[in-house]
DNA sequence: CTAAACTTTCAGAAAATACTGAAAGTTTAA
DNA sequence: TTAAACTTTCAGTATTTTCTGAAAGTTTAG
């Protein structure tokens, strides 16, 4: 299996990228190559395309399973496994944001939760919590906006996507045809 | 200066969190200190309640403020330097956003573009040409996106939060109301 | 100018993370 | 049951990242 010179670009890429987006360089290597490459890889044609060892592939691909973003792929009558991607581009994209914010948000919304239910013992603490609160609030927000633009699916996110510079117009629709329900605490 | 028992947990929290969250651990430390304690800090007081170097402070302070969360506030009379919130919570979140963005999609938006103007030279790089045409357009729709949500503010941002999965109710009700405006290329 | 009170820098040490490769495990076929 | 063809595991090593602390830099006061 040879890659060509505009896959190894961006694998490569991808894998200097991989950590910043939440795992190591040869499983952002490894994604990069099988979601680029049409055709279901082999353990063994990873290892030897990347030039890495046997063992880091099982590794790495383990970890992808994990991120659901790579399937195996069984070839009748091969012994051996194969892979390919978990799906379509956004998808994928989909999967990655929903891992990112079970390891980024919600051990914080966790805490937040247990230190806004504890008495506070003198004027710190008071202050403390007010701040917490905020930022319980705030990332509640996010957490319940980014799992409602996920069940939007696809080509509703498009259309509201697409709206561009418009999503401010989405409110301004909002009001013309909702306007009784317009929404309490709304400051 | 003595943390209470809420703020070191919360403290300590972040520090684990940090890199998660694109910084190490030290300086998520320290900005869940400094925005937690409602008086200004000065690097000696943050480098004594962590129980880090002065170095490291001073390091950790200089990648804040590039982060522009954190800014100096001078004392009056006072010849060494205190460290305050660059802003209220909400403003200290788009700054993590923003940032992370440049990080993390801005570098590989970049690449793409440079591999999208190469011709490809075989079936192989027509069929990557294809998905790396797919992320490329994800990508920038996320960008779009976010920095739609930047300019709206947190008033407006809190209503579309709070409308919650209405949003696609919205989009419908658009779609009948409007169908003249549905935008090219909306499938 | 000198010293005191601060801040920054950075070489090297420490800690955390990633990778290798050999050994152990698993599955299938004969 | 044996062996071939594969996969996984993990101890040890390599690499990367973070942290320390001493030295150098800066600012202000006298």
């Amino acid at each position: 299996m040879q890659m060509s010179s505009m896959v190894t670009s961006a694998v490569m890429h991808f894998g200097e990228m991989g950590s910043r987006w939440g795992f190591n360089r040869t499983v952002g290597q490894m994604l990069a190559l099988i979601v680029l490459h049409d055709e279901p890889l082999s353990a063994q044609e990873i290892a030897d395309a990347l030039n890495i060892s046997r063992g880091n592939v099982s590794m790495g691909l383990k970890e992808l399973q994990s991120w659901r973003l790579v399937k195996l792929h069984t070839v009748p009558g091969e012994r051996k496994e194969f892979f390919v991607p978990a799906g379509d581009i956004w998808q994928l994209a989909n999967r990655v944001f929903e891992e990112r914010r079970k390891r980024e948000i919600d051990p914080t919304m966790s805490l937040l939760r247990d230190l806004l239910l504890d008495q506070p013992d003198n004027q710190q603490e008071v202050a403390a919590q007010k701040t917490l609160t905020e930022i319980h609030d705030l990332l509640e927000n996010v957490t319940t906006w980014s799992q409602e633009l996920q069940h939007l699916g696809p080509d509703k996110l498009n259309t509201l996507m697409r709206l561009g510079s418009g999503v401010g117009k989405v409110l301004e629709l909002k009001d013309k045809m909702m306007p009784g329900k317009s929404v309490a605490n709304d400051k």
